[in-house]
DNA sequence: TCAATGTGTATGTCCGGACAATCGGACTAC
DNA sequence: GTAGTCCGATTGTCCGGACATACACATTGA
């Protein structure tokens, strides 16, 4: 008969500095993450109440429950009431989050590359004019890119933004991503419309691709909205599915 | 000079009911979102401190702000420090649950109809083996189903799970969807790693789909855990790219 | 043998209060 | 006029406590 299970955290020393302006739930959180990330709590193990552990950390109930809720939230863990908090089997990895093409590639250590065929500003058709909000024949950016990684093509990308928002450095498109650029001209991105699809290659864009005309392309379209509801980015893209497919992980919401 | 703002929510005839066993954070939160939903409260504007908005309905601030965090957490609402809490812009209207086709054409009101190939048990090819993390040569269900629309096929699904969690009968398949026959054999699901990709149709699989060798298609695989970490399904999907796209929103997790 | 009942335990909900951090605007000083 | 400073307003964090609710397990009963 195997030993009764005991706290596993009781072993994981954890603390919390309270003279630090880190929030102490979030402190909490971030040794519990990683201390799952690292084996430190395996899956399926069960955490050992909140009560005990806010009086182990000298932490009130509340704040404890703070980090765990957004530990459940990531999805790591799981509560049952009447039975206690579980850590997930693994598995989970990137829940879903506004990824750029560029992070993806060079998170998989590909070191992208972008070459910028346009960028220009002009009147906005009516499609452009429709998803970003703005009068049609109106001023907005255009930019084309050509995304490769190792020197072969991956995605073709055109992007309409609003002028007045921030200025569109060729250099610094090519240098990193079009979403870094937002964040650091102090856009706080806050959710996005999107859809992905599939259709065969015209001539333009088998050239482009260096694939064929007619063959399988995979489609993604995007808004981008921040969070005063502005639409600030929309996007008409296209990949090369031998080279490219979107993978994510999603939770179900409780 | 437009008159200042005054508090939207002042206007709304919110109430609790405190002999519900609805959490009252819930009966609160389902009533500002209907509110947003409905009009009520108009995209932009502030909510109001929630000091005074528990004292007029006679919660605590704790209350208050886990039901104003479900919100925020949906993407509604967006809360500055020092400002306020106000309405998003909306926009907002499905952020990315774990959808099945299914339950997709039904809400747009498409009256699904599907007919089931083939339903039976057989050895774990290898690739099946890893995704549901059983042994290789075991017993699995393989489920292959055509999903029509209006009479058109609109998609050939693939699937596979392991045996003893539910028991799948043809006509319940054919009546509904996968997703919902395991929820109600108290399967809960809890995340999903999905890869969508293109390619080529095979010539079998034109001739399911009524489409042409070597046309686009849009390709979905699918492994989905319950909350013990268990993988309950793997799915292989094509769809035919002129009859479905995957549409969804996406929040940026802050 | 199996179903109904009780019991302990853990999370779920809720309260009332306190102080800190930040934002925006008004005010002041140069 | 411009920059810096102060101040009110609002959310962010944290506390300690209380009771409700659901689950797992052991006990009891048919």
């Amino acid at each position: 008969m195997p030993k009764p299970d005991v706290d596993p955290t009781r072993s994981l020393d954890l603390r919390v500095d309270r003279s630090s302006p880190v929030p102490l739930y979030f402190q909490l959180s971030q040794q519990l993450e990683a201390a799952i990330e690292h084996g430190g709590l395996t899956p399926g193990s069960l955490l050992g109440n909140e009560i005990e552990l806010a009086a182990r950390l000298g932490l009130s109930r509340p704040t404890v429950r703070q980090a765990i809720q957004s530990l459940v939230d990531k999805g790591l863990l799981v509560r049952r009431r009447g039975v206690g908090t579980q850590v997930v089997h693994s598995q989970v990895k990137r829940p879903l989050e506004l990824s750029s093409l560029y992070d993806d590639l060079e998170a998989a250590g590909q070191r992208p590359a972008t070459k910028v065929l346009v960028n220009t500003v002009l009147p906005a058709s009516a499609a452009v004019a429709v998803a970003l909000g703005v009068p049609e024949g109106g001023d907005v950016h255009r930019v084309e890119r050509l995304r490769l990684a190792h020197g072969e093509p991956m995605a073709y990308l055109v992007n309409h933004l609003p002028t007045g928002l921030l200025d569109l450095d060729t250099e610094q498109l090519e240098a990193t991503g079009l979403y870094r650029l937002m964040r650091s001209a102090g856009i706080t991105l806050h959710s996005a419309r999107q859809s992905i699809g599939a259709r065969a290659a015209t001539a333009g864009e088998a050239e482009r691709l260096k694939e064929t005309e007619g063959a399988p392309l995979l489609t993604m379209q995007r808004t981008t909205f921040d969070d005063t509801g502005r639409a600030v980015e929309f996007g008409d893209h296209i990949y090369r599915p031998t080279r490219y497919s979107f993978e994510f992980q999603l939770l179900v919401r409780p």
